[in-house]
DNA sequence: TTGTAATCCATGATTTCCCATGTATTACCT
DNA sequence: AGGTAATACATGGGAAATCATGGATTACAA
């Protein structure tokens, strides 16, 4: 399994759209960028969907393989391909960070994220994801209705275990 | 089953957020993580959770994969799988340990869990727990409220063959 | 030329690394 | 058993490298 992000944080935006990413997170895409090498800046793939989607995706290079590959084994022409295609063809952009780790999110970006001053990183599985602050606040709010449901000491790990899957 | 922590101890929190780990957790960090070879320095993931979370939960590198592999099983999507992605993802950083056995706690992480001068760390199966020595102190007193259920001669170990489990 | 975008340089603030010290624990020798 | 040397630990301080961020400069394109 390929090494993971790990982390939240928030990062200014200057007028030019440059963000710095959280730099644990440049050593996952170094790790996982194949024609990384020392010296050199890794590349990786924003993926922002269509307009309902208020976020940014961050793959690194192996990961986003994996999707292309997972897609290529999908019926040429089928709905499911061709929606999947879409989004991380289509709805998507390689870039490469700078020499100081950072990231440029072009205005069509922003206005469509909502992201302005400052962008909020978080890790996800084998993603990490891009918000406006306040926009990942009140998305927060909504999962924090959730674990209301399974009252206050709750555990988690509980769920890692469903009832059922015997062992 | 990989090694298992054991113990508890207290150690100082100097005014960079270094603190040593109990020397028996590091033999067991150093034989769970893949990458470690003689001479270097463990890694681990702190989990730290969200905001009712007054601990921090310290993961081996394999105990941690076991988790995320779990993770990855559940269905894309799905609540829990979210959750838990929140959690050991977004709420979680990975580090490594320095020449002398320390970590760093970030100053978000000791103002999340109230640690200033002194931790306490303590052993709980194949992860660890790092709290404020005080406000341990007060989950223990929670805790012994069940102790009292199960009356003054109570053996726990009763606890490992629940009735019905079989034999 | 006139805005736009990719490069390059600058800097204060962290964070990491390296060295130092006192103490406790273990090993070893007589 | 007693004493001593050798390690391993816990902790502290300062130097060096990294990071996040801003400004300036150069390349491009409409």
């Amino acid at each position: 399994m390929a090494r993971r992000f790990r982390g939240e944080s928030v990062h200014k935006v200057d007028a030019k759209g440059r963000v710095s990413i959280p730099a644990a997170f440049r050593r996952v895409l170094e790790d996982c960028d194949p024609d990384w090498t020392e010296g050199h800046n890794p590349n990786l793939v924003l993926v922002y969907g269509d307009r309902r989607r208020k976020f940014i995706e961050g793959y690194s290079m192996t990961s986003m393989q994996e999707v292309d590959e997972k897609i290529s084994q999908l019926p040429r022409g089928s709905r499911e391909r061709r929606m999947l295609e879409l989004m991380f063809s289509g709805q998507a952009v390689q870039i490469q960070l700078d020499e100081t780790g950072r990231l440029v999110l072009s205005p069509r970006l922003r206005e469509k994220t909502g992201i302005t001053g400052e962008a909020f990183f978080i890790a996800s599985g084998d993603t990490f994801q891009i918000w406006d602050p306040s926009r990942y606040d009140a998305h927060v709010a909504e999962m924090g209705d959730w674990f209301e449901e399974y009252g206050e000491d709750f555990d988690p790990l509980t769920l890692l275990d469903p009832p059922g899957t015997g062992g």
